[in-house]
DNA sequence: CGTCTTTGACCTGCGC
DNA sequence: GCGCAGGTCAAAGACG
């Protein structure tokens, strides 16, 4: 299959570095992870997004039904990945070859056309689609370890509790969109999908444990992402979107109801294993990912870095920080699948003055 | 009281 | 077939 490379540039978000400090120990990590925040917003318009994670959104998810498209199959294509490099870039791999999830690559260009993107000398896209697997190993790593805790009841189902799972296909063949964004930036966070945070577990390889996320706007609606920070750069947290929305990007604060909690000082979890989240809403602190509002803070990990942006600076960051390249191998710009499908959504998260998204986020 | 966070257990796919 | 690692579920506590 064609591969075809695009890559976006987009600059960090303001970042508040607090990240390396695990070196090894998966346990010293994890106990300490407890910077790991990945936090998911829940309503995120986060802040808007900033283009990563306006580019990660759309693909990630990016189904909107409102917008006359319909939503892509889900699980249309093989396998998609697309990677928003650290710093913003973004580098999309699909693997399904013309379907970036789910949508045709040609579309690429339409977003990119609505966000002024495309021309835009910032934007640079080589993107490189690539055939992915699913899977992504790690290796290293010693095999996790639970750590002893302190007496606390022990949260969690109960041991012998078995509850009957959908059988997972045999291979999952799940389109995966990643995004690498500077943790610092939060531009993780600002999605415009409302995230809750559903796990966390740490990662062979990886000192730094991984968030699972899942879409909160729909009960029945499949996305997920997975924060993680990158081993190797750990200014940067690897995004990866799972599965597409079905429905349109949330405009709605209500998902944000009672949800400004400070969060407690982490007290460390060690990351044994993962944790769970339920809704995110503004701030999170767990490790590893932010999530779409606009308020996640990155902690060590930076996964809430974007948080602590403003509206308006992610706004304006979205707005300066895109660039796109303009050598798009053979022409596709998978970014503009990315960011189709939620044309209108984005407009009104960005029409501030308007009541938009943003404008109303702010509010919160 | 409802929501959010934390965390252990359970489940599943894959490699050996 | 077994074990490992990744991924998911759901209980319990904390918070607003
Ligand atoms: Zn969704």
């Amino acid at each position: 299959m064609p591969k075809s490379t695009v890559s976006v540039y987009m600059n960090p978000l303001p970042v508040s570095p607090h990240l390396g400090t695990h070196t090894h120990a998966r346990s010293i990590a994890m106990d300490c992870s407890n910077d790991w925040d990945l936090q998911a917003l829940v309503r995120s318009c986060g802040g808007g997004g900033t283009a990563a994670a306006a580019a990660c959104n759309s693909g990630a998810a990016p189904t909107a039904t409102r917008g006359g498209y319909d939503a892509p199959s889900r699980e249309a294509a093989d396998d998609a990945s697309v990677v928003v490099g650290g710093g913003g870039r973004v580098v999309a791999t699909a693997a399904a070859g013309q379907e970036f999830l789910g949508q045709p690559v040609a579309a690429w260009r339409r977003n990119l056309d609505y966000l002024d993107l495309v021309d835009h000398e910032l934007l640079r896209m080589p993107f490189s689609i690539t055939p992915s697997s699913s899977r992504e190993t790690t290796s290293g790593g010693a095999p996790g370890q639970q750590m002893i805790r302190q007496p606390r009841r022990q949260p969690g189902r109960k041991p012998g509790v078995r509850t009957p799972r959908a059988k997972r296909s045999k291979k999952r063949q799940v389109k995966k969109v990643v995004c690498e964004v500077p943790a610092a930036g939060g531009g993780v966070s600002s999605d415009l999908w409302a995230w809750r945070k559903y796990g966390q577990k740490p990662i062979k390889g990886s000192p730094y444990p991984r968030g699972y996320y899942k879409c909160s706007s729909l009960k029945s609606c499949m996305a997920r992402k997975l924060v993680e920070r990158s081993p190797a750069k750990p200014g940067v947290l690897v995004v990866t979107y799972i599965a597409d929305h079905c429905h349109a990007v949330p405009t709605m604060l209500n998902a944000l109801a009672g949800t400004t909690r400070n969060r407690p000082a982490a007290e460390s979890p060690d990351d044994g294993d993962h944790h769970h989240h339920q809704e995110h809403h503004d701030h999170e602190t767990s490790d590893g990912a932010p999530a779409a509002s606009a308020d996640n803070k990155l902690d060590d990990d930076g996964a809430d870095a974007a948080s602590t942006m403003t509206v308006e600076e992610n706004d304006a960051w979205l707005v300066d920080h895109m660039a796109l390249e303009d050598d798009v191998v053979d022409g596709d710009c998978p970014f503009d699948d990315f960011l189709w499908p939620f044309d209108d959504d984005l407009d009104q998260f960005l029409d501030v003055d308007g009541g938009g998204v943003l404008g109303r986020r702010l509010s919160l």
